[in-house]
DNA sequence: TTGACATGAAACCATTTGGTTTCGTATTAA
DNA sequence: TTAATACGAAACCAAATGGTTTCATGTCAA
C-alpha cells in the first residue's frame, strides 16, 4: 500500500538518505553499499530493509547477490506533501510554472 | 544552526505533520493544538519543541499564552534536498520550468 | 568438491522516542 | 484576593530504533 509515513521515517535517517543518495546514481549491492560505511553489514542490510518499506528502493536478486535499486516514486509523494505549503515561498514566477504545468495536463 | 536532520526528525512523526497542517492555516496557541488531539497537552509540548528544534515553528509569548506559528523555511530546504532527485520523474515540461528559474535568476 | 563469498536471520544491547502523571508558577478574571 | 487558566518541568514508562555479534545457507570459483 505504500503508506506515506513509512516513507518520512525511511528518509529521517542520515544513513539512510546518505544511501539513496548514492543509489541515485547506479544499482548497488549490499556489499558495495556497506563498503561505503564505518558500519557493519547487519546494520546497512536493516537500514535498506527500512528504506524498502518506504518504497525507496527495490531489490533485484542475481545468484548470491541482490542488487539494490532507487526507486523514485516514493520520494515525489514526499515531495507533493510538500507542496502543500509551497504557496509560502512561491512567487509570481512559481504560478507561472504551475500554470505551464496545468496547461500540459 | 537549523540542521537538516533535526527538521527530517521533525516531519517524520505523523503528528507533528498533522500540527504543521493545522498551523498553516492560522498561528495557535499550545492548548488549542492539544484540543485537536487526543494525547495530553505535555505530550503536545513535546512535539511542538521538536517542531521548533526542526526550525518548522517559532513562539511568541503572550501573558501566560504561547502562539505558534509555522516557519515554512525549514520545508523549503526539505524540499530542495528532494528537487536533487526530481530528474527522475522530470519531464521535458519541467525542464521547461527549470529553464524559467535560470532565465529569472 | 571444497572453500570463499554474499547474504539472511536471530539474539542481544543501549539509547531514543512518544507517551503519561504530577507538581510548580505566572497570569488573568471574578 | 482568590481561583481558574496556560503553561513548564521533572520523573517515569513501554516500545521503537540503530547498532552489534554470531551462526546458517545458498552460490560461485578454483
Amino acid at each position: 500500500m505504500l503508506d506515506a509515513q513509512s516513507t518520512f521515517k525511511a528518509i529521517a535517517d542520515p544513513t539512510r538518505r546518505a544511501i539513496i543518495g548514492m543509489l541515485a546514481d547506479k544499482e548497488m549491492t549490499i556489499g558495495e553499499v556497506t563498503g561505503q560505511f564505518n558500519m557493519s553489514r547487519p546494520a546497512i542490510a536493516k537500514h535498506l530493509g527500512i528504506l524498502r518499506d518506504g518504497g525507496l528502493v527495490s531489490v533485484r536478486e542475481s545468484g548470491r547477490e541482490r542488487f539494490i535499486k532507487f526507486e523514485p516514486k516514493a520520494l515525489k509523494d514526499v515531495e507533493e506533501w510538500i507542496e502543500h505549503f509551497s504557496h509560502f515561498w512561491d512567487d509570481k514566477l512559481s504560478k507561472l510554472k504551475a500554470a505551464v504545468e496545468k496547461y500540459e495536463a
